[in-house]
RNA sequence: GUGGGCGUAGUGUAGUUGGUUAACACGUCAGGUUGUGGCCCUGAAGAUCGCGGGUUCAAGUCCCGUCGCUCACCCCA
């Protein structure tokens, strides 16, 4: 057993899970910057209270999934634990309000939460993320969506639901948490322990339970969408009409309602079809208030987080196939000592070249070598024997045809790069 | 934080009712005569059987603890 294994809920990408990661990320990058999105990055760790205040420090994200640690100055700081606070926070520093509104922005980014780790749910994990800061307009909020799902669109992924669901803002809010907690006071009794916690702190959170001693109520609940202000239901009507007109398939479900303090009106989940590994794939919504809430002016902003695990997890599920990566171009062996120094600065050339080359190393018999060459995938084996040096040539093997000639050594790159 | 399953070489596994030097496959490295791969053959390296304690003449095999992995709940990506 290894002394040291990478820290629970973490993992290693290697080398065979790459493609994966950068199929998701190319794809990300693509769909975001035809949107016309502008890329950002912030740091991994940001002052604690951005999260407490962002965030909301009721939600379990803050309460019990957030590292925070001091600096030796004593700064209390956090691991990013999600993505949009700290884009309002940059959005705010920088003063992008002087930008042309709304700023667009993109990123792929690792997020820390202190979870018991699972199928699909790591303690790092990296979000590919997309805000739109300083416009309140629906048409905002579909396109936002309309990003997201042309993602999975394009990775080919299948079977995939888009949860919709509105819950209003500060006008209509507290008519319908009044409404609700009405719906459920005399039903505490049948339900669970966290629900009847649930009802005086975030009675929203109480239509998102799954104990089954909850269902009932829920079924019955006032739903948000029948209780919306003019204003926000005007906003959430648009916005259906958008999504209808993108050929955007939704489902209103009115028990959808996140885990975050800070969103509004618009909020939405998509899910894979399979259960197990996790029921959300991305999810996001709209956040009019926190921009304020961490200093600014009242700023509406509006973003989706989806998860690159996730993803992963869901495209092999679906045997997806990647585009094919170009493997390693050559190989290059030598014989005898006084070929070292050629076959290095021939692999170095080839470098320069932009052919990807590995040179082998030490004595070994040509046997060996080229053994090697084909367990790297090389195409091309360049071999410099004695012969080869004497005439300034390389042999050149192909590897997958099985053919093999002898090049000038003047020749080889143009021949390779061919 | 709560509960279930599991923990033997890099990976995947076998290890009989506890009993001599812990096995197999893949992978890695080397060799199979005179400078050449993929198949095949041979060999080598590689495991203090997660860790600690206990029972026993004797434990990978039984008991306890602990750590870790994993699945589910909670929540989320």
């Amino acid at each position: 057993m290894p002394e040291y294994k990478a820290p629970r809920g973490t993992q290693d990408v290697l080398p065979d899970e790459q493609p994966w990661w950068d199929h998701v990320r190319n794809t990300a990058e693509s769909v975001a910057r035809r949107f016309g999105y502008g890329q950002i990055e912030t740091p991994i760790f940001e002052d604690a209270t951005l999260f407490t205040r962002g965030v909301g420090d009721t939600t379990d994200i803050v309460q019990k999934e957030m590292y925070v640690f001091e600096d030796r100055g004593e700064q209390k700081l956090a691991l990013r634990p999600e993505g949009t606070a700290p884009v309002c926070r940059a959005y705010l520093e920088h003063g992008l309000h002087n930008q042309p509104q709304p700023v667009r922005l993109w990123y792929v980014m690792p997020n820390f939460r202190y979870d018991r780790p699972q199928a699909g749910r790591y303690r790092e994990h990296h979000q590919f993320g997309a805000e739109a800061i300083g416009d309140g307009d629906a048409s905002i909020d579909a396109e936002i969506i309309e990003m997201l799902w042309r993602l999975y669109e394009e990775l080919g992924l299948t079977g995939l639901t888009l949860h919709l669901n509105s819950i209003g803002d500060r006008n209509c809010r507290p008519h319908y948490l009044e409404v609700l907690r009405a719906y459920y006071a005399d039903k505490l009794d049948t339900v669970c322990d966290d629900c009847r916690g649930r009802y005086d702190r975030n009675p929203l959170r109480l239509l998102d339970c799954k104990d089954a001693r909850c269902q009932a109520a829920i079924a019955g609940a006032p739903a948000f969408t029948d209780y919306l202000c003019d204003a926000c239901g005007e906003h959430f009507s648009q916005l259906k009409a958008y999504l209808e007109a993108a050929g955007i398939p939704y489902h209103l479900n009115p028990r959808l309602v996140r885990g975050l303090d800070y969103y509004t009106r618009t909020v939405f989940e998509v899910q894979p079809l399979e259960e197990g590994g996790q029921s959300s794939i991305g999810g996001g919504g709209r956040y009019d208030g926190l921009i304020e809430e961490l200093g600014g002016k009242p700023t509406p902003g509006i973003g989706f987080g989806t998860g690159i695990e996730r993803i992963i997890i869901n495209l092999k599920r679906q045997e997806i196939l990647l585009p094919d990566a170009p493997g390693l171009a050559v190989y290059v062996a030598y014989q005898g000592a006084a070929a070292r120094t050629v076959a290095y600065k021939l692999t170095s050339d080839l470098h320069r070249a932009g052919v990807s080359a590995v040179l082998t190393s030490g004595e070994r018999s040509l046997k060996s070598q080229l053994r090697h060459a084909d367990a790297l995938g090389a195409r091309y084996a360049a071999i410099i024997g004695e012969r080869e040096l004497a005439e300034s040539a390389v042999a050149l093997k192909d590897l997958r045809e099985g053919g093999q000639d002898t090049v000038p050594l003047a020749d080889v790159i143009a021949r390779l790069s061919a």
